[in-house]
DNA sequence: ATGACTCCCAGTGGGAGA
């Protein structure tokens, strides 16, 4: 089965670029990040249509998670249970006996900060979730934009970035943390080009460039890891008009 | 260069993203 993670930076300008993807990459699931619609206004329509089942969580301006599956997911769950948020981050559902859970971790601003540490802070309560969702389904895909670009190898100026926000000691400790729950970053089970990213600044003509930063990722479970057959970032969409800042990612997994 | 772009809500500008 293929899943995949797209932050689309807003599903309201982005639904037909949506569209065209799912047309020419029929993934058996697909999170979404950065819907930035309430659940009154998601074009829940226009997805089913396209031969997909969808549950989202959303808000106004920022935020807001969706994932998309061509069966319908079971067990759908918003946000973190038990931790208090009022911010549209998480949504999880299990597809074909796959836990498949999506997030939009906090993007922090800037080491110090108030967002940075309630960034930890979302951080550790995901983490501490997690461990019960795995102990209660092994099979467990974990993806989305999680604004932790894990290695220098995944910048593009690792100078420039050298403990800036998404490159500091403490986001990718966090990082290793959800390693250490026996989750492992699909991407980097393959030789993969160098210079590989997800995200592109707007500015700078960075993406023509090509400087930019890999923040979005695939953790699959011990369970699922020898079943992944590829991983891969998805460059195309980016070279629209009026692109999402991001490139979806996408993994194979024999199931 | 504390910029550059894009989106949103707003309202003739400003916050946030990353």
């Amino acid at each position: 089965m293929k899943l995949a993670t797209w932050n689309v930076n807003s599903l309201a300008v982005r639904l037909p670029q949506l569209l065209a993807w799912l047309a020419e990459n029929p993934v058996d699931a697909l999170v979404l990040q950065e819907t930035k619609l309430t659940d009154d206004k998601f074009p829940a329509a226009e997805i089913e249509a396209a031969g997909y089942q969808v549950v989202f969580h959303g808000q106004k301006t920022y935020n807001g998670v969706a994932l998309l599956s061509r069966t319908p997911a079971s067990d759908a769950l918003r946000n973190i249970p038990g931790f208090d948020d009022d911010q549209a981050r998480v949504i999880a559902g299990t597809v074909r006996g796959v836990r498949v859970v999506g997030g939009y971790f906090p993007n922090g601003q800037a080491p110090g900060s108030d967002k940075f540490v309630y960034k930890m802070r979302w951080l550790t309560a995901l983490r501490m979730w997690l461990a019960t969702e795995l102990a209660q389904h092994p099979q467990l895909v974990l993806m989305g934009d999680f604004n932790i670009a894990p290695d220098d190898r995944d910048v593009y100026d690792p100078i420039g970035w050298m403990d800036q926000i998404h490159c500091t000691k403490e986001e990718r400790a966090h990082f290793q943390a959800l390693q250490g729950l026996g989750l492992v970053d699909a991407f980097r089970l393959f030789e993969q080009p160098l210079k590989s990213w997800s995200w592109w600044e707007y500015r700078n003509l960075a993406f023509r460039k090509n400087q930019g930063l890999r923040i979005d990722h695939i953790l699959v479970s011990e369970a699922l890891r020898s079943q992944v057959q590829t991983c891969v970032i998805d460059k195309l969409p980016r070279k629209n008009e009026r692109p999402s800042d991001h490139a979806p990612v996408v993994v194979d997994i024999a199931a």
